[in-house]
DNA sequence: ATGGCTACGATCCGTAGA
């Protein structure tokens, strides 16, 4: 069973990239960020006939979230419960027995700004929610795009980047209260090239010099991580004209 | 040197991303 993540920075320009890669790679299950598409638009049928069932929640413009399967989607909610938000950033779903939650987590702007003080308080609000599906679906997996990168080695070049936002102390805690739940980084299950990234900025030629962050990840629980078999980021689609800015990554598992 | 792309929705520039 493979299951995926690629922030596609826009569903409308990315969709010929996203239904090659979907015909390519064959995973069963894909979280989608950054759609900038209103539900209205979403283009579901098109998906349908690549294969795939899709729940989404989107929005004009900014941010939003959808999962892709396979296999149909069951019990799907959208936000985190309690915390009021109007920017579409969260969507679950069950496939099976497994539980999908597909996050785009906020950028945060610049330390100490508001939008950094709602980053915090949105990972705060996540790691309540986690907690609570956790304790209802021993197979869950949080994948996405959480705009932290969570250790030094997540990051190009960790000095020019001290202290800024996406690796800012508190940002990484916060990161690392998921982790206090119970949930693993499924890259960091296996060993992994150095200078690993999923971001790279569409300026100043970083992805021909490899000056990215790995930002987007995928988080299993204990249940799951005993079932995953490996994950990797695919930099081929960054590759191909007009790219997206993220690349996918993928986690495989042994289905029982 | 604080820019440099890209996408969007509004017009031909401003906002946002990371």
């Amino acid at each position: 069973m493979k299951l995926a993540t690629w922030n596609v920075n826009s569903l409308k320009v990315r969709l010929p990239h996203l239904g090659d890669w979907l015909a390519q790679v064959q995973p069963d299950v894909v979280c989608l960020q950054e759609l900038k598409t209103e539900d209205a638009k979403f283009p579901r049928a098109e998906l349908q006939a690549a294969g795939y069932q899709s729940a989404f929640s989107g929005q004009k413009t900014y941010n939003g979230v959808a999962i892709l399967a396979r296999a149909p989607l069951a019990g799907v909610s959208t936000g985190i419960p309690g915390f009021a938000d109007e920017q579409k950033r969260v969507i679950a779903a069950t496939i099976s027995d497994l539980r999908v939650i597909c996050v785009y987590c906020p950028n945060g702007q610049a330390v100490g700004s508001e939008k950094y003080d709602y980053k915090l308080r949105w990972f705060a609000a996540l790691r309540d929610y986690l907690a609570a599906e956790l304790a209802r679906h021993p197979k869950l997996a949080v994948a996405g795009d959480f705009n932290v990168a969570p250790e030094d080695r997540d990051v190009h070049d960790p000095k020019a980047w001290e202290g800024q936002v996406h690796v800012s102390e508190p940002e990484r805690a916060a990161w690392r209260a998921l982790l206090g739940l119970g949930l693993k980084d499924a890259f960091r299950l296996f060993e992994q090239p150095e200078k690993a990234y999923s971001w790279w900025d569409y300026r100043m030629m970083a992805f021909r010099r490899n000056a990215g962050l790995r930002i987007d990840q995928i988080l299993v629980s204990a249940e799951l991580a005993k079932r995953c078999t490996g994950c990797t980021i695919d930099k081929a689609p960054r590759k191909l004209e007009r790219p997206s800015d993220h690349a996918p990554v993928v986690a495989e598992f042994s289905v029982d």
